[in-house]
DNA sequence: TGCCCAACCAAGCAATTGCTTGGTACTGTA
DNA sequence: TACAGTACCAAGCAATTGCTTGGTTGGGCA
């Protein structure tokens, strides 16, 4: 009855898992992402984990807990990035590859969270408990609009680029990538990002 | 009992809808674009509609066929509007210049459907009836490889470029503008396509 | 007037859903 | 040996789901 979050188990803190824990939050993902969020039944879960449906509830109180969990430790860990690159004093052109390199880094590493945000933020985020995807969202075009309109001030951009547009641009195309992009696949996620900034910066036509 | 679908109503052929029923197919398109498939009810349609859930079923059979009639006529119409930009005599940089701005047109004309497509289209194509959604995406890639491998061969297109790759990039970079592209708004679709061509071809970094 | 038929209602059923409850097996610690 | 805590099971409940059944309404046509 409580609004607090009890954290039914370990109570090892916000973002803390003990062994198990973290093992479920990972089988979760995985159906989340693969399923999406809604599709995925508590006893998908618990099966997948070899357990009952109704053990998971020792572990959390909700299956809106574990994507919220998921969600909100992977955005803490991707923004922290963000961060480092925006204080650096590296050049703009350098900033964004920086930018579009991480990106794909969190692809590499984390792809079932960043497909669960893909599919699942704008659903999610109707409800008060996810308020802060929204958030993410608003901060993720800041940091980029910043980058594009240094870039712009420096002359490493073209001049008639729409910077709203471009951001657009950049975004999805970076973080598309995730329904396709498999680790340890023939591509790197290095490769891949070479292959993608070879485009973004100079185009597909010849010179 | 059997596996023939019976078209309830109308049978008005395949395609076929009589007023209501079209009526019915766009709301439920607007819904599962919105919602998704899974998450859209039938008394969320029936709602939107105006009637009870059940009278849905004097229409269609199933809540699988809104979806497959909604799909299958929309993928048809796209992919004669693709062979004729292929049949056409046009150069290569041409042939795809076409290719991206007919794809932004179909966004502004159909956008319920592009998005159901590419929310869904992995879901459904596990199951049979949907087996067409895969066939689609295999011609689509053949389209596509076909346009950038001519312009390769022409030298529209920088020799250094990894087809396959590119082919991804410009797919994923075209569709996914579905999340955030709405007809009526300050861009038209003209307006758009004319911006990703753009950077698509020339890309940002000032010459 | 009599009939047809598309469109819908009213009621409900079987399956699936997230979640609850009370109990049990095992492990480490004092 | 007693105890505490973690991880789980067994059973089931209330709500929601897609869909079915039998009946009603009202406009068009002969």
């Amino acid at each position: 009855m409580s609004t607090e979050s009890a954290t039914p188990a370990g109570a090892t803190g916000a973002t803390g898992a003990t062994g198990r824990r973290r093992e479920l939050l990972s089988i979760a993902a995985e159906l989340f992402a693969d399923q999406g969020f809604k599709n995925t039944t508590v006893r998908d879960i618990a099966d997948a984990a070899g357990i009952l449906s109704g053990s998971l509830y020792h572990h959390f109180d909700s299956k809106e807990s574990m994507v919220d969990e998921i969600l909100s430790s992977f955005q803490a860990e991707l923004f922290a990035a963000y961060d480092e690159v925006l204080r650096s004093d590296d050049d703009a052109r350098t900033k964004i590859e920086r930018a579009v390199r991480l990106s794909f880094e969190a692809i590499d590493r984390h792809r079932h969270e960043v497909a669960i945000f893909q599919n699942e933020a704008d659903f999610l985020g109707q409800q008060e408990r996810f308020a802060y995807l929204a958030e993410r969202n608003a901060q993720s075009r800041d940091v980029w609009i910043t980058l594009l309109e240094d870039g712009l001030r420096s002359g490493a951009l073209r001049a008639d680029l729409d910077v709203e547009l471009t951001y657009r641009f950049i975004r999805d195309t970076v973080w598309v990538a995730v329904r396709w992009y498999r680790p340890g696949g023939k591509l790197t996620h290095t490769d891949v990002a070479d292959q993608y900034l070879t485009i973004l910066l100079d185009g597909i036509a010849h010179a």
